[in-house]
DNA sequence: TATTGTTATACTCTATAACTATA
DNA sequence: TATAGTTATAGAGTATAACAATA
């Protein structure tokens, strides 16, 4: 990874002592090494962290309409759209009229996506794996545990 | 945050079950309130994370060349470069050439952005103070500790 | 009047190739 | 030839406004 020339990388040493105080610092950091790794993982399928998100979630939740996995994934429903559109171009979903609501689409697997779902869990499992080597299971259930407490806020509001 | 209509919510019980076995998941979401919740904070200052934490190395290790910043915070160094510009051009920090190799630039923070360091650092504290209410100082520690452990390794290897 | 899905658009973050001026 | 900084550009990820069809 370093990249840089010998000479420059001790002219001075370089301190981050200031930011490593802050959590969010550590999160981004992490969270970007998980996400990159995770996407090279899963893109010989053509997939990314969050194709493989929402395919997932319709294999999960047939019938399952835009609206609510945008709200479930907590993404945009503009960018879901687009989502969808890949997916469904690549015949791994279908989006089903909805008789009782005509606004609506109910969201469906097929097989080859809910194959390529499980091809995906596999490898995401041996990414995790391989990323957490080490980790032993009570601090990844604090980890899990801390994570879900982080929870969007009013700045200023002490709740 | 919930805008979808009550009929919507209920029609299934959406479940991310499956996606929520990994740590990936957690991580991506809870960093992206955190960094959202913490650009809220700076903003008024007219900061973000990033110009932050690049002002922020350069008050703390005076001289800093750009390609060691850059690698220090596993930032491109073209992406580097308009941050610098736009600190630069508010006073912030100055771009000094170094005699000894007239390719290079010292950075060095102005005291208006040593000032500015200072209060983001303040408003910050203050922010995570609140992301992370109700979390113990044991786990807050297990949570860096692990999130340390995730490194940049090759897909594959069992390192 | 409100909601579903959609289009268009924009801004941030990240990444790569190629250039210049120095070494 | 290699390095420091730069320019240009492209691709993700995220966000908002506004529209047509339907409720």
């Amino acid at each position: 990874m370093a990249r840089r020339a010998k000479q420059t990388q001790d002219l001075v040493p370089v301190s981050d002592a200031s930011l490593a105080r802050f959590m969010g610092y550590h999160m981004k950091r992490a969270q970007h090494v998980m996400i990159s790794d995770m996407n090279a993982v899963i893109q010989p399928m053509g997939l990314r962290m969050i194709t493989f998100s929402v395919l997932n979630m319709v294999v999960e939740n047939p019938g399952l309409r835009q609206s609510q996995l945008a709200d479930a994934l907590v993404i945009e429903r503009p960018n879901l759209v687009v989502i969808l559109d890949g997916l469904e171009e690549r015949d791994l979903i279908s989006r089903d009229r909805v008789p009782t609501d005509r606004r609506a689409y109910a969201l469906n697997a097929t097989l080859a996506g809910r194959q390529l779902s499980d091809a995906a869990i596999c490898a995401i499992e041996a990414h995790e794996a391989r990323m957490l080597a080490g980790v032993s299971d009570e601090d990844r259930n604090t980890v899990l545990r801390v994570l879900g407490q982080v929870r969007r806020t009013k700045p200023g509001a002490e709740q």
